[in-house]
DNA sequence: TACAAAATTGTAATCATTACAAATAAAGAA
DNA sequence: TTCTTTATTTGTAATGATTACAATTTTGTA
């Protein structure tokens, strides 16, 4: 049984409204790496009264409390992602999406004295589809 | 002998405008991530012609080429990196600054199809030093 | 010297994000 | 419940890094 939204936010004694469950929520069922714009236009029809200033300090608060993730490997804007076990990211620099890998292990003696809260490992290059597609005319 | 930042220029074919060798150049000897707006403010008192815009293209030139790595470590603004060493960094949340650390070899079989020109490691947290000052109020 | 291409410049525009004050909702006490 | 306090949300204006773009300058070459 998976865990719902509302779980995760008590987890994490954030008290669990209905704008931050519905931000989380819809982190939790679409692992697209979406913006903060792409989330308000998601819920907007269904919470007509939610506000974008509302997505930004939620996904701002979740961040802080280290309960989704901000991805920042696409220079334009920032991206968010509730995934919970350690993972890398490719982002494809034709299409422009972004990959989920398994994160191999890292060792890092040199930084034993540093206290790591987060770590993101970002790849990007190109995709196997668009290296297969190079020689289409794209416009 | 140390490589000149014309030298690396003309390395990457890249024509070595007086402009571009001093954006280089600041970065080939401030190793420091510094941003847009501090090579400019660095640079301007010698070359008072200089434009933020010039500053701007050069280093989204010599992104693309390759030839210096754009930082995302820091949500706010972009920072630039010169070495050609393999590295990663950590970014001190309470103080700001941003470290390098050798890049441990990683493993990464699963992406054997994607074609990977760029890789980069962002380690967030705090430094030894801030470690040491929490008790220290801070203002 | 003259022409074409490339690079630089200044400034306006863009646009993601934040600041902030007003409005609303939730929680707690009496 | 009703009053009071606190937390959350909202709408909008402001911020600020970056880009767009047209004009200007520089460079390369004939």
């Amino acid at each position: 049984m998976k865990e719902s939204a509302q779980d995760r936010l008590r987890r994490y004694n954030i008290k669990p409204s209905v704008q931050r469950m519905a931000v989380l929520d819809y982190l939790m069922t679409h692992y697209t790496h979406p913006t903060a714009d792409t989330i308000f236009n998601a819920l907007y029809p269904s919470i007509p009264t939610l506000s974008k200033a509302t997505v930004y300090n939620t996904l701002n608060l979740l961040t802080e409390q280290g309960v989704i993730q901000m991805i920042t490997i696409d220079e334009k804007n920032a991206r968010f992602d509730a995934r919970e076990t350690p993972h890398l990211h490719f982002r494809c620099n034709s299409c422009g999406e972004i990959f989920d890998f398994e994160l191999p292990p890292l060792q890092m003696e040199a930084l034993k004295d540093y206290d790591i809260t987060d770590v993101q490992v970002y790849c990007k290059g190109e995709c196997p589809t668009c290296q297969k597609n190079k020689h289409i005319i794209n416009n």
